[in-house]
DNA sequence: TATTAGTACTATGTATAACCAGGTTCTATG
DNA sequence: CATAGAACCTGGTTATACATAGTACTAATA
């Protein structure tokens, strides 16, 4: 018995919501986000996460911008834009409503 | 700005966990989970519960059986297995786990 | 200088699950 | 019969997380 493929679907989408939440808080690159998502128990890799950025690019939620590091080579730095607050908006009044729809199933 | 493709990645997995937990209350056929989710605001169309019930049945975690109909042909009613409550009660765990995790970092 | 280790980014292929669109079977009704 | 409606099923498309491998840059060490 076991909730493997559960955890890793639900992910689906969830991520892309967590990841733009972080991103909202404070300029980051990707290492940084790995690790928020994981204080949180978010367990996500690093084949996630670089494609997933790539699309909040494309989609024109998040900005980056380079910046030189001492141990290694340079890094992209994200932040939020002007659209991705407003998606981040919408995103969490949908949370709100799927949370409140699943846990009325749970309780009737 | 539209949330719609987060509506759909989200129900991955979300789903099976929302049908089970219909299940697990009475034995319904197939259109009448179809109307307990909308009556949630769960949206799904036949072409994703057919194949997640059949899942589901593979799984072991529910068992079906006919019924005959005055309005039609005969009905697959649904029950669910005693594996099914397992999983299911395992299902709930990682469903609050995750809905801590996400509402934390959107406070953080 | 050359090599190694560590960090950061990228690309390719696989699996899962929701969706769309269409098809089949059965019953009742005209 | 023929039609309509109800219930079931299937094939192809798409999106996303994962595994794996590869590339590029810097610093430390021999």
């Amino acid at each position: 018995m076991n909730t493997e493929n559960f955890d890793i679907q639900i992910k689906k989408g969830l991520l892309e919501f967590c990841v733009l939440q972080i991103i909202s808080k404070e300029e980051v690159f990707t290492s940084e986000i790995i690790k928020e998502l994981y204080k949180s128990k978010i367990i996500a890799v690093q084949g996630t996460i670089y494609p997933l950025l790539n699309r909040l690019k494309k989609k024109g939620y998040i900005n980056h911008n380079w910046r030189e590091s001492r141990l290694g080579p340079p890094r992209k730095y994200y932040s939020i834009s002007y659209e991705g607050t407003l998606q981040l908006k919408n995103l969490e009044i949908s949370w709100k409503e799927i949370k409140s729809s699943v846990d009325k199933l749970i309780k009737n």
